[in-house]
DNA sequence: CCCTGATTCGC
DNA sequence: GCGAATCAGG
């Protein structure tokens, strides 16, 4: 496959949007993953912090290549790499849902239900929704399932470039990027996530235990392309 | 081993 | 410019 304007296109917004070089190589189809990756950065797009890593830390070692080049092509002396890894500001970290951690020292009374963190979001995937009304009726210790963002979640970022994405509007893409209908929902987002209530249902759900995992849960695409 | 991104280097 | 091979690391 060539990289024509539209890959690019969905190549940057999918990536600059947090999604892995796996899944745009996929999203995209006929490329690798390493293809991916070799193209953001040839197109200046760089480091981003792995979802995998916290703190990425790589010492490219001088490594001796595999045995089978004796000769020296290019005696390429690699200037100090500028150490500037400026710390992309982090994406809206998970909610505030509640932590099991008992984080309340303001009472040495084992009564716990006092001072627990108001949550003001819907909870789809079973975290508490609360508001500054409602104070602590029923708040179970519960902690909601570490939340994990469903597939679809990175592939959508996008900016403003194609729609009027704001920070205000619901950023769930309909439709596969680069298609004629693809659009973002644009709805009035969940407050504090980029999507609508609706949609974070979709984007953040449980963690589920390793074997209880449901590997069909509703694609945001119509599914996987076809190819 | 799985995954991730990063880098190298022949093409 | 491309991307497989490879590396480094969680």
């Amino acid at each position: 496959m060539s990289w024509t304007d539209e890959r690019i296109a969905t190549l940057k917004k999918m990536w600059e949007g947090g999604s892995t070089a796996s899944q745009i190589a996929d999203e995209l189809g006929g490329v690798s993953r390493n293809a991916v990756i070799g193209k953001a950065h040839r197109l200046g797009l760089k480091s981003r912090p792995s979802p995998v890593k916290a703190a990425e830390k790589k010492k490219v070692v001088p490594k001796p290549k595999p045995a089978s080049k004796p000769v020296a092509k290019k005696v390429a002396p690699r200037p100090a790499p500028a150490p500037a890894t400026a710390a992309p500001a982090a994406p809206a970290a998970a909610p505030p849902a509640a932590r099991p951690d008992s984080n309340n020292p303001s009472q040495p009374m084992p009564n716990r239900s006092t001072d627990l963190p108001k949550i003001v979001s819907v909870g789809p995937g079973g975290f508490l929704r609360q508001g500054p009304g409602d104070q602590q009726p029923p708040i179970p210790p519960a902690p909601p399932r570490r939340l994990v963002p469903a597939k679809p979640d990175p592939s959508i970022a996008d900016k403003t470039s194609l729609l009027d994405l704001s920070d205000k509007v619901c950023r769930w893409p309909m439709g596969h990027p680069g298609e004629p209908d693809f659009h973002f929902c644009g709805v009035a987002v969940n407050p504090g996530f980029p999507y609508c209530v609706e949609h974070c249902g979709r984007a953040y759900q449980a963690q589920l235990p390793r074997g209880a995992r449901r590997p069909p849960p509703p694609l945001p695409f119509g599914g996987p392309r076809v190819r």
